[in-house]
DNA sequence: TGTAATCTTTGACGTATATCAAAAAGACTT
DNA sequence: AAGTCTTTTTGATATACGTCAAAGATTACA
């Protein structure tokens, strides 16, 4: 066994029901911890995995924040999702057995590694998790959509807005704090992300900043008006 | 039974390669025939699903071409695929059990109606058709992935030579030919999936007639330099 | 067959965001 | 603590695409 991986249960897990489905009893839970095969350390910079590289396992993030991304032919990156603990990535390899994004860890991260095989055993025993997979695919997809929404549709403010009140929620359900936080990423990956450019990206938190809806301190943001900003989200906000 | 709905068998389809898996025997071919229990006719104009309704079944599209598009609170309407024959729609209401997106037909055209219980439970009986499900679920988020690099990356030029490529790629699949076709969509409904206004869709048409690139008349598009389109899309093309 | 309605094209002009550039603020290194 | 490197902010200017408007085409309808 290698250095960074050790073996370990979804049993015991405390974000169990971020990633896993609920309504196991206990027998049940013994065998679905075969999922998880091993845990995997990620130093920040590090990619989990690579455009091109086989396929063969989906992670559920433990710890840490990754960014997945595809680039084009001509070296244009696009930011396609930030991910944090207790979400799924990987999901992108299942159709060509290669995976066809980068995903890298944006601060030191431990993810649990589920070889999509065993996903795959498990899911025709036990119709609970079937349902579970399908259902992370799915969101994935309407998730999508709402970015398609967000690129196609909506202007720099709105789109950075729909960005914050985003990631509030999902740190909020994670326990955080609804009102302060720090960014892991940079204003260049954020504006990836939005398909802006950073400087719009930077002034758009400056003009938030001197509305007095957010304040900003470099990648430190504290909401001041979440009312105001969620006023700007005039679109469903994709997951 | 409703007079727009009929039995039917996958095991004599001609579009059997395109929308389910390879590989089958006779016995389990039989056995699959059970995942579609009808069939349903939709006139031009008309919506197969709604934001908003209860999920309870995929579609495989047999005849005809679709268009799948979200709105956000204050109407505004984008557009999120273009769907065709063998192509599967209805993903996005898997996981709240509703559908979140709109399905409307571009011209007339039949479906075949798949229960996702049926789908579910015999994807556990049959391991292929259920990679096959999966693989479905990920193309899906991978093309989105390339939606994303198109619109928040690529110019007007480059978003709809990608339009353009990919779709004489699947009506070529499809038996069509490659150099010549009729667009199902209008220019505006076109623009709203590449996140432009229809006047810059129509304009770009210009251009490349100008340029000898293509020829417009309306909806009826003829390729003249398909090596000149494709020099132009300069990111993978999204499936 | 004529008339309305819709869709498409084209032109003139406006604007949101990109680009270029430089300074300021932090972050790492030795 | 000084110096280098990276990130962020801010300003000045450019531009691709949007907006508004009107004229042709095409289709629907009566």
């Amino acid at each position: 066994m290698k250095a960074e991986t050790f073996k370990v249960a979804c049993s015991s897990c405390n974000l169990r029901e971020l990633c896993m489905p609920v309504g196991f009893d206990q027998k049940d839970m013994d065998k679905l911890d075969e999922v998880v095969t091993t845990r995997k350390k990620i130093k920040q910079g590090d990619m989990l995995f690579e455009n091109g590289e086989t396929f063969t396992s989906l992670y559920a993030i433990r710890t840490g924040f990754f960014k997945t991304s595809i680039a084009s032919e001509d070296g244009r990156e696009q930011v396609t999702g930030f991910q944090m603990a207790g979400e799924i990535i990987g999901l992108d390899g299942i159709v060509n057995d290669h995976h066809t994004c980068n995903a890298v860890a944006l601060e030191d991260a431990e993810v649990c590694v589920m070889p999509f095989e065993h996903i795959e055993d498990l899911s025709r025993e036990f119709p609970i998790l079937q349902k579970h997979v399908h259902k992370i695919m799915s969101r994935e997809i309407v998730r999508e959509n709402g970015m398609m929404m967000l690129l196609g549709n909506m202007s720099a403010e709105e789109r950075l807005a729909n960005f914050l009140v985003n990631l509030i929620q999902r740190l909020y359900a994670r326990g955080q704090s609804q009102s302060e936080f720090i960014l892991r990423m940079s204003r260049e990956e954020i504006g990836s992300y939005l398909g802006l450019k950073l400087e719009t990206v930077s002034r758009t938190f400056s003009k938030y900043s001197e509305e007095g809806i957010i304040e900003v301190k470099q990648r430190h943001i504290k909401i001041l008006k979440p009312d105001a900003l969620k006023q700007l989200v005039k679109s469903p906000t994709c997951n």
